[in-house]
DNA sequence: AGCACTGTTTACAT
DNA sequence: TATGTAAACAGTGC
C-alpha cells in the first residue's frame, strides 16, 4: 500500500507501538527480502536493539536503532501488523520481530516484493544505497515549479511517467500522479519539457496539496488493500480520475478516460486536462 | 482456461 | 541519456 501518504500513515500508526521497544527475536521466513544480510546476520544485528525512532523518506521507512538503521520498503503490497501476543505464522508472513514486552511486529506481503536493508549508522542518511539517488519530496524546501522546470528539461516524453521517477519527485505513485495531473489541469501525455513554468508552479502546489489531503485522510484504500492496523484510509472518496474510467468527471461530467503510459494505467479527463 | 490487471522498482535493450 | 519492456510474485476478475 505504498505511495507517500500510505507510507506516512503506516509510520504514524506504527510509531506508538514500536518506539522504545526492544527486540528479543527476529525471524526471516523469506531470506531474499533482506538484501544486505543473511537471516543469521540480520538476527545478530537486531536482537537487543531498541527502536529509537521511525522516520520516512519517500516511500521508504527508516527504523533507527542505537547501532544501526533498517530501511524497509513495502513495494506493492507490504503491510505491517502489530499484535500484543504471539500468534501462529500468518499467511504471507515473511518477517517477524518479537519485542521483549511480548508485543510482535509482523510483516506480510502477498507478492513478496518488499525489501529490508540494514546499515551501520551513517553520517548522512542520503549516502545509503536505497536513498542516495532520490529526488525532492513535495514537502522539501527547494521543491517548486522552478525545480520541476529544471528537472524536466531533458524529458521529451509524456509527463505522467516522469512524475513516477523517484529521482525527480519523491513519493508519487500511480494513484497520486494521476490525481496531481488532474488538479493541475495537465494532460498526462503532454511533453514534460514543453510545460510552462507557470503551469509547473501550479503542478508543484497541486503535488503538495493532494499529498497533504491524502495524509490527513489516512491514504487511499482501493481493491483489497488496507493499512497496517487493518483500518482503511478515506482518500478514495476524494479521487477525481484514478480508477474512475467511464465515470462522469466530478467537475464537467465528461467520462473519464483510461490509457496506458509506460505500462501503467493512466486516468484523466480530456475536457479538464490539456 | 487464459489473459489482463494490480498503490513498485530494477535490469536490460534500444 | 532517456525511455520502454519484462521481470520479480501472487492473487483477482473477466
Amino acid at each position: 500500500m505504498p505511495e507517500l501518504p500510505e507510507v506516512e500513515t503506516v509510520r504514524r500508526s506504527l510509531t506508538p507501538y514500536v518506539i522504545n521497544q526492544t527486540i528479543a527475536d527476529v525471524t526471516v521466513y523469506l531470506p531474499r527480502m533482506v538484501r544486505t544480510h543473511d537471516p543469521s546476520g540480520f538476527h545478530a544485528h537486531l536482537v537487543g536493539q531498541t527502536i529509537n525512532d521511525l522516520t520516512r523518506r519517500g516511500k521508504h521507512l527508516i527504523w533507527h536503532f542505537p547501532n544501526c538503521l533498517m530501511i524497509s520498503h513495502l513495494r506493492m503490497e507490504g503491510k505491517f501488523f502489530v499484535s500484543e501476543e504471539s500468534l501462529p505464522k500468518m499467511p504471507h508472513e515473511h518477517v517477524r520481530i518479537q519485542f521483549t514486552s511480548g508485543r510482535v511486529l509482523i510483516y506480510q506481503d502477498v507478492r513478496t516484493f518488499g525489501t529490508f536493508d540494514l546499515y551501520d549508522k551513517p553520517a548522512e542518511l542520503s549516502t545509503l544505497k536505497p536513498l542516495k539517488d532520490l529526488g525532492l519530496e513535495p514537502f522539501d524546501a527547494g521543491f517548486s515549479g522552478a525545480y520541476l522546470h529544471d528537472q524536466f528539461n531533458t524529458r521529451k516524453g509524456p509527463i505522467k511517467p516522469v512524475l513516477l521517477d523517484q529521482t525527480i519527485i519523491l513519493g508519487l505513485g500511480n494513484i497520486y500522479a494521476d490525481e496531481v495531473l488532474f488538479c493541475a489541469g495537465i494532460h498526462p501525455t503532454r511533453k514534460a519539457n514543453k510545460i510552462s513554468l507557470k503551469r509547473l508552479n501550479n503542478l508543484a502546489d497541486c503535488a503538495k496539496n493532494v499529498l497533504k489531503k491524502a495524509i490527513e485522510l489516512g491514504g487511499t484504500t482501493i481493491r483489497t488493500y488496507e493499512n497496517s492496523l487493518g483500518i482503511d484510509g478515506l482518500f478514495q472518496n476524494e479521487l477525481y480520475v484514478h480508477t474512475l474510467e467511464n465515470e462522469p468527471c466530478r467537475v464537467c461530467q465528461t467520462p473519464i478516460r483510461r490509457i496506458k503510459l509506460s505500462g501503467r494505467s493512466t486516468y484523466y479527463c480530456k475536457n479538464c486536462q490539456h
